[in-house]
RNA sequence: GCGAAAGUGGCGGAAUUGGUAGACGCGCAAGAUUCAGGAUCUUGUGGUGUAACAGCCGUGGGGGUUCGAGUCCCCCCUUUCGCACCA
């Protein structure tokens, strides 16, 4: 008994035996080889016709609904996309198999500028080309073999949702949420349309790249600040969101408390209010920064020495774009006058300063020069007093040496500051908060960064804003029964500036609905990413005429419990849904604020590109090899440059096409390797040789089928036949934590090591039929999900029916996980070092010898399991037992 | 500059969270098959070393904690991502 325990490391030796060596087999059992573009569409035409994902929403049943974030249909599918879809269809399979109602609609976020720019370029309608890419994705999903409830599907382009984006727009208007207002805007020239803030990325044009100009325009806005505080707020909810969303949000709607304060200025006869987050620097304050284009820089700069230079320069900056005015550092003039800093008393003077924004705060800062960097460097090229009134713990600054502010707002002491001298920071804010509002000066406030959200598109192709231009009557909605106000389809598509839609004649012209008399239709159309803000809550009832959606049924089956999509979104589809979330449920038509419980961020798939070599390169490693008397052997490592991996485009030549790849290898293979490529979440190089790896798989699944066939033997109480229910049974465990995790690609080298171990059974020889095939059945419901077709079609021949719809993904039986343990207690010198387990077909010599042959180590055996390692003080130490 | 995450073979990536580092796959090598190429199958594959074992070195670099560190702590270096005049 003895000699069978041996240190674990030497156990695994049955790899040596050959897997798969008497494959395939002849005669009766034989099976014609995998043929995916057979059986692929086969089962997808099954499927189709037993609309197997069409989900009765009234039905009762566990409810559980996931969504991929609906796509803008611009007509080219790469493999890149296959990603999002292909994962959420693993998981939508693996749902159901798991016995949940899942519900998994899909949808058209249809409206968009691409569409506009083909018409001008080709000449074709942008609802044509919309349409035609909508058949052609829709016929791209279903040869990925994806499934979708399509009795649900919608596209915002149809006058029958866009009219509930309209009723929206007025109910929205109605309370408030919606206005017409004269703004600074982000203008992009290339796009020809204005932009919400949160399109605009460092200066430029998410879309296209341009450098977004600064225009004063009147425009549509929805007040999304209203709910600045609340979507802060909520964001502390969404505990199954990535950290790294919220830490986006969070910075965007930029949350600041501080104090809103008074500093009297004789000339203007009233007050000019500056917010702060450090009032308790007030006795710092040695001169204020105004915004070149706050309101009352006209009558303060009156009496400047230099005025023209000085208004001069203000329209200079004032036509600066957002991205020149940073770069040209910071840059400010004296408006010649002056203020009272109302705790010193002092006169300080009034400056302009081209880094102090207008749209924060009140465009006006009180500056802290030994306390805020900014006006620190400001103060320094200027020659403003530096004052300081906050000292360092244990220490003093010298406002003549110090290179840079202090402005730690934790760990600094208040100094020469009145009442708050003496106090730490946190302390003095709140105490001089309190002194500002009792002296009536100001009082404390929040200020956040976000901005309202900029709906007004010059274009054509989006929803129409329902308003109405009346001469008399001024401003008026369109009423509620004439809706929807549709996108008339006789425009011309010139490419000139300015909305086609101006030209529509009998578009434009109206009749008021207030009066009667001539008006004119408001002719910008709306951002589309109003039309994706609610189209989560459309799903339930697509087809209503009668309202926006059941709200019965959308609060049964929402928030939506999984939501899948791109990164990009973080901020702008993901922030305004959450808006448009709580504006619907302050009106009342849906009971929750967050739409979406749990997020999930795929990565990008990119691949080497090759379109401007001499630009887009990076140097690789690569093996070198040299030749010893005729001997290849490895010499070292040397670099060769090749193109960078990139985003799969069009420009770069680097799009892998989903339809070569489907003819060549089948679906099921492009939907393994796309999953077992990288953790889903990351980035991930597509290689086409890897693509290689998962056929391969595929096939050794298939081919399996008929060895075990032909298997006879019924016995089944052998080791290997343990190992191989072991095996079993501890890959559905881990497939199982897997799927929950999102750990699709360790699911997948699992579910491999499990085609390994049967293909290791089969190749010993005189298995047993029943344990070979329980273990090939698990693996095949639990590669349903991964390889859909390939697994229905082998169910199928196995003599089951509905690998969908009627089976349970398997469970695992713990007590079949583990070996038979023996638990050996070590004691060293008579005391007690604790116990480890081996395996009971180990014997019990070989670990003393492995665990320390030492007359100081007495094994004692008790029983069965407990896995622990432990430590032997001695040589020897670390047993690891599986 | 600030913040976060991450650095593991030739490559994509594993490691049940402190316990056999490199699972799984690609690539590569040898062999089988094939007229040939491709495809397929078998075996091997971190480095060094050996006839083969053994041994030694190995998770960006340097320290530390621990019987034991890819994993924990400290200091560097690098990369990626977010924020960046938001008062």
């Amino acid at each position: 008994m003895m000699d069978a325990l041996r240190p674990t490391r030497l156990w695994p030796l049955h790899h040596q035996i050959g897997r798969l060596a008497h494959f395939p087999v002849t005669g009766p059992h034989a099976m014609e080889s995998y043929e995916p573009k057979t059986i692929e569409p086969k089962w997808q035409k099954r499927w189709a016709e037993e609309r197997v994902a069409e989900l009765d929403l009234s039905l009762p049943g566990r409810e559980y609904y996931m969504l991929n974030m609906f796509p803008y249909p611009s007509g080219d599918l790469h493999v890149g996309h296959g990603r999002n879809y292909i994962l959420g269809d693993a998981l939508y399979r693996w749902l159901r198999m798991r016995g949940l109602a899942a519900f998994n609609p899909m949808g058209w976020d249809a409206f968009g500028l691409p569409a506009e720019n083909a018409a001008i370029k080709r000449g074709v309608h942008p609802r044509e080309w919309t349409l035609g890419n909508i058949d052609r994705m829709k016929s791209q999903f279903g040869r990925w073999g994806i499934l979708y409830d399509w009795s649900k599907e919608i596209a915002s382009c149809d006058p029958s949702y866009y009219r509930w984006n309209q009723w929206l727009f007025l109910r929205l208007y109605e309370k408030g949420l919606a206005y017409r207002g004269r703004a600074p805007v982000n203008w992009c020239p290339s796009c020809r349309t204005v932009l919400a803030n949160e399109q605009v990325v460092e200066g430029r044009c998410e879309r296209c790249g341009a450098v977004v100009e600064q225009r004063d325009l009147e425009q549509w806005f929805l007040r999304i600040t209203a709910y600045a505080d609340r979507l802060d707020a909520g964001l502390d909810q969404l505990r199954e969101w990535p950290e790294k969303v919220r830490t986006m949000q969070r910075n965007w709607i930029g949350r600041s408390v501080g104090a809103d304060v008074r500093f009297p200025v004789p000339l203007l006869g009233h007050d000019l209010t500056v917010f702060t987050t450090r009032p308790d620097t007030i006795y710092g304050a040695t001169f204020l920064v105004l915004a070149p284009e706050h309101p009352d820089v006209p009558r303060l700069v009156a009496n400047a020495p230099d005025r023209p230079a000085i208004e001069t320069w203000i329209e200079e900056v004032r036509n600066q774009s957002a991205l020149e005015r940073q770069e040209a550092g910071k840059e400010g003039r004296f408006t010649g006058s002056y203020a009272v800093n109302p705790f010193t008393g002092e006169q300080i003077p009034i400056w302009l300063g081209n880094f102090v924004l207008m749209q924060y705060g009140t465009g006006a800062i009180m500056a802290v020069p030994g306390h805020d960097q900014r006006d620190f460097e400001f103060a320094r090229q200027y020659g403003l007093p530096i004052r300081v009134v906050v000292n360092p713990p244990g220490g003093t600054l010298d406002p003549e040496t110090m290179t840079e502010a202090y402005s730690d707002n934790q760990g600094g002491v208040s100094t020469d500051s009145g009442p708050i001298s003496g106090l730490p920071v946190p302390e003095a804010i709140e105490k001089i908060i309190e002194e500002i509002e009792r002296r009536g000066l100001g009082a404390g406030s929040v200020r956040y960064r976000l901005r309202d959200w900029l709906i007004s598109r010059q274009r054509y192709w989006g929803t129409p804003i329902p308003m109405i231009y009346c001469e008399a009557c001024g401003l008026v909605p369109v009423p509620e029964e004439d809706l929807p106000v549709e996108l008339p389809l006789d425009v011309p598509f010139t490419g000139r500036e300015g909305n086609p839609l101006e030209h529509a004649e009998s578009f434009v012209r109206t009749r008021c609905p207030s009066c009667g008399g001539e008006a004119r239709r408001e002719t910008d159309t709306m951002d589309t990413f109003m039309d994706s803000s609610w189209y989560w809550a459309r799903f339930v009832s697509p087809g209503d005429q009668s309202r926006i959606f059941d709200s019965a049924l959308v609060n049964r089956w929402l928030p939506v419990d999984q939501y899948i999509g791109g990164i990009e979104h973080a901020i702008l589809h993901l922030l305004y849904a959450r808006f448009i979330c709580r504006a619907l449920h302050d009106l009342g038509l849906i009971g929750f604020e967050e739409p979406f419980a749990r997020l999930f961020n795929q990565g990008m798939i990119t691949k080497e590109g090759y379109r401007d070599p001499a630009d887009h390169m990076s140097w690789v490693p690569i093996a070198e090899v040299d030749h010893r008397d005729g001997v290849p052997f490895r010499k070292g490592t040397s670099h060769e440059l090749v193109p960078e991996m990139g985003k799969m485009s069009k420009s770069r030549f680097n799009v892998v096409p989903p339809d070569e790849l489907i003819d060549r290898f089948g679906a099921d293979t492009e939907r393994v390797y796309t999953l077992f490529i990288a953790p889903p979440e990351k980035e991930a190089a597509w290689s086409d040789e890897g693509v290689v790896g998962a056929s391969r798989f595929l096939n050794r699944v298939w081919n399996m089928a008929e060895a075990i066939a032909v298997l006879r033997s019924e016995a089944g109480e052998d080791e290997g036949s343990r190992r191989l229910i072991r095996k079993t049974h501890r890959t559905i465990a881990a497939v199982s934590t897997r799927f929950e995790r999102f750990e699709f690609n360790t699911a997948i080298s699992a579910l491999m090591e499990l085609s390994n171990a049967i293909g290791d059974y089969l190749a010993a020889g005189g298995g047993s039929k029943k344990v070979a095939l329980d273990a090939y059945e698990a693996l095949l419901r639990m590669l349903h999900p991964f390889a859909p077709h390939a697994t229905e079609e082998l169910w199928e021949r196995l003599g089951h029916r509905g690998m969908l719809v009627t089976e349970r993904w398997p469970e695992a039986d713990p007590s079949l996980m583990e070996e038979d343990f023996i638990t050996i207690v070590v004691q060293v010198n008579g005391r007690l070092r604790g116990q480890l387990s081996v395996p009971a077909a180990a014997g019990e010599e070989e670990v003393i010898t492995g665990a320390r042959a030492n007359d100081r180590v007495r094994p004692h055996i008790e029983g069965k399991r407990i896995v622990k390692t432990i430590y032997v003080p001695g040589r020897l130490v670390n047993l690891v037992v599986r």
